[in-house]
DNA sequence: ACAATAAATGAGAATAAGTCTCATTTATTA
DNA sequence: TAATAAATGAGACTTATTCTCATTTATTGT
């Protein structure tokens, strides 16, 4: 069980500790983005708030973390590992619930051709974007019933 | 000049203060986003932190401040008027910079349709999007020299 | 397997952004 | 212009995140 959290560490020469495989762990119980207060809740104290914080910063160092923060600024944290698709997020303002959605090939298609003229315009180099989406969930997220 | 400013808090049914007006001015120095930092430092104690944030809660109340955070979670603050054209953001992870970008119509109206189909499959009414692009500038930002 | 060493951790102090409280000031209205 | 409701300033308070440093743990070379 441990034995992929422990592949992910080494894999990317990060030493195998145990609140590292803790914290892999609790990220993998969900796949959708959790707040730190959830991965918190999670960890139990088995792992001190200043590491979980730590472990954090070392699993965006090693490009496997996703940190944002929704729209009533709540840090939020989400897993990318390599198989992870690319995703966009839809954020509910009712129940607070974040949902990691799809779009289009085709949208993304148009979108790097809007990135492509705006690297020109701006003489920019732009490697990342993301879309967001906002609204409220008519009944059925899973937080609402 | 601070007439449109006026203008603007009696439209919306606030009360006009010095403060108000203060921010308001501040806010329109710029029109690509700023830092709470920023706008402090044009203010130069003329406007007291906790109201500060008051009128930015108040500006949001009546819709014509958007907020949000950049990548390094510093919150960043833009007047909407009503004249304001949609558009999106572009982030320099080097000189902080955020500049205001729009797309194209073709980009925004696939968008759409985009949303429509989340807002099917996900049972959600939507009602606000943005699209942020992440990158360098490579040399000629206006922070950077 | 073990000792030596470098790195990671836990606990709590420190920092900083944002909110709250309440006595005073200001805008609105009749 | 007076009465009243609302807004403000100053600083205390809260809370998320970072920092410090003594202790523990993982790694490595033998």
């Amino acid at each position: 069980m441990s034995e992929s959290s422990r592949k992910i560490l080494s894999d990317n020469n990060v030493s195998v500790t145990n609140p590292r495989i803790l914290v892999l762990e609790a990220l993998m119980e969900s796949q959708n983005p959790q707040t730190i207060d959830e991965l918190q809740k999670k960890l139990e104290n088995k792992v001190a708030k200043s590491t979980l914080y730590r472990v954090l910063g070392d699993l965006k160092k090693i490009n496997i973390l996703h940190e944002f923060t929704s729209p009533d600024n709540i840090t939020v944290v989400e897993l990318l590992l390599h198989d992870t698709e690319h995703h966009h997020h839809l954020f509910c303002s009712d129940c607070g619930e974040i949902i990691d959605v799809s779009l289009s090939n085709e949208f993304e298609k148009l979108l790097s051709v809007e990135i492509k003229k705006i690297e020109k315009k701006f003489n920019f180099q732009i490697n990342d974007h993301r879309v967001e989406m906002f609204g409220t969930c008519t009944d059925q997220c899973s937080n609402c019933k």
